[in-house]
DNA sequence: GGGTAGTGATTGATCAATAAATAAATTAAA
DNA sequence: TTTAATTTATTTATTGATCAATCACTACCC
């Protein structure tokens, strides 16, 4: 049933050190975008990678601190995505929408966990979707400007309250919900 | 510090009967909003009515039944809310947020149990969601229509979307995250 | 023989949920 | 109209599971 994601052929005599981390953030991310951060045990990730449960907390300090590095990961991400965008004002937003819906075909399971952040209540992890949510803003007005755009402040908002409705629509699994603009140009 | 709810004053030899199944959903709320579904615990939920824990489950078969009738009650509010909203089309959206706005003023803890509710995985929980989700862009569609509206739809679309960043906003208390629509017509 | 990578066994808290008992109120009987 | 019977409201005490987290140990490599 679960199947494990360190499958690593070692190459003859040499050993191929994969790095644990990695791994179980790997794993992590599916398990508690499935299961959601509470219900998620660290058993279940650990089963994933195929290692003791135990190992996780040799590095990860405790479970919040697991999820919290998860969030940090698919934020960056994000960012990482829209940092090339470019494109004249008046095709920008959409290709904007075409980098962010090829991350979300290819990443749905970090876009789940986002939607899942928010409504946590715990410090640590509002803080990590805060800071996650300026720089996305941050970063696309940065785009929108760098374009030309007529109105950057409220097309960036419109962009995001779209993208939000996105995250939801998945996330809930309620294709119907997606923006309409999406649609037809 | 927890201050009790069920503060009622009987009136003389007349007693009020104040409903239990009430007094718990309206103390559920508050702690749900404040801690998340799931560090909320039924001792904290029961402590705010004034009554004991067990109690609890005297009136609800269990904590996620609690959970999905508070669930509900929000959404019934907010149903309830637009089902009166009336304006040419000129005026429609502007009104349908005027009421949005005050509802997350005088029920801000509803809202915020929304949100958290989107990320739950839960089944039981997730088609409550689903449900009030659709029962609210239908409700909404059929006022924009009613109102004579050019394009309902994309309308209805944008709409959900920006209630969702407000909604978001609030919830990671972000006041700078809101549409920026709303700051003028 | 010390460092790195890892495991098995265990524990300590936390809570939802149950069960058994009690008090209070309401109805019925005498 | 007092009292007995019965139902309703509520509590105390307890349990049973679940898990994050710790600890003490092993095996291997340089």
């Amino acid at each position: 049933m679960t199947k494990e994601l360190n499958s690593v052929q070692p190459k003859s005599d040499e050993v191929i050190v994969v790095n644990r981390r990695e791994q179980i953030l790997e794993a992590a991310v599916i398990v508690f975008a499935e299961h959601g951060y509470f219900r998620a045990t660290t058993a279940q990730v650990a089963e994933k990678v195929g290692i003791s449960q135990p190992y996780i907390f040799k590095i990860f300090k405790n479970k919040e601190e697991l999820f919290v590095a998860t969030l940090e990961r698919a934020f960056e991400r994000i960012t990482r995505s829209f940092k090339g965008v470019n494109a004249p004002a008046d095709q920008i937003v959409w290709e904007a929408i075409r980098v962010y819906e090829r991350l979300m075909e290819t990443h749905p399971n970090e876009i789940i966990l986002q939607v899942q952040a928010l409504g946590i209540r715990d410090e640590a992890i509002r803080q990590v979707i805060r800071q996650g949510m300026r720089d996305i803003t941050e970063l696309v007005k940065q785009i929108f400007v760098t374009a030309g755009m007529e109105h950057p402040e409220v097309e960036v908002s419109t962009f995001m309250a779209n993208g939000m409705l996105c995250n939801i629509s998945m996330t809930l699994g309620m294709p119907e919900l997606k923006p309409k603009h999406l649609d037809r140009g």
